[in-house]
DNA sequence: TCACTAAATAGCCACATGGTTATGTTTGCA
DNA sequence: TGCAAACATAACCATGTGGCTATTTAGTGA
């Protein structure tokens, strides 16, 4: 069965939630359960407004659960295909290059 | 484990190679097996000078083989894990959304 | 040598977006 | 009320790149 032009599209559009740097480390610090957002941004070396930028695009992409308590707002994985995703990617590289320590996401 | 800055790199240089609806539609082609570029680009809405650029991505992120024969070229998928990501964000897609048919990929 | 086909490349433009700084908005507390 | 902390948003810039047209390169056959 072959997707159409939009289902295409659809695909991409999550694919690309992945495909920055900066997601992925947000995402990897999530793995371990939530955190607030300055949690996230103090594990980073990017800009408190660049997280709550990308934490937005990977919650209209679905894959973050976000929720307020108190003064502070948590965020935490939802969609657990996120780990099989990287996994599948991580093991890719790793097959690639056999000489340095291999990744585990 | 923490993947560093230059692993997410890798990791997200991967994950872009999926993140365009062309690159998709070139990879659901190449399902079925080898196919030349010209075959390609004859299945496809777009110029064949555009389907030689993003076959020389797809290309370069590792994830086709290309074989010379005669005059043409033969592209192929080269990551069986290719088919894996592509279900695994497909199913998460269908799971969003119950009403349309399940998309296949 | 010339013509033709297949594929790759170059040059260009338009658009998306990652990152920044600055500003808003909401909540809790003195 | 006022202030400060936690997030979100706005405005902006620089870069990357999808797509096009035009050209180049390589192989085939007359």
């Amino acid at each position: 069965m072959k997707l159409n032009a939009d289902q295409l599209e659809r695909v991409a559009g999550l694919f690309r939630a992945f495909a920055e740097p900066t997601r992925l480390a947000i995402i990897q610090e999530l793995k371990g359960g939530e955190m607030s957002v300055s949690e996230i941004v103090d594990q980073l070396t990017t800009s408190q407004a660049n997280v709550s930028k990308q934490l937005r695009m990977l919650y209209d992409a679905g894959l973050v659960t976000r929720r307020k308590q108190a003064t502070q707002v948590l965020y935490g994985i939802a969609e657990p295909m996120v780990f099989d995703l990287c996994s599948l990617v991580c093991d890719k590289l790793n097959r690639d290059a056999r000489k340095p320590a291999p990744l585990k996401f």
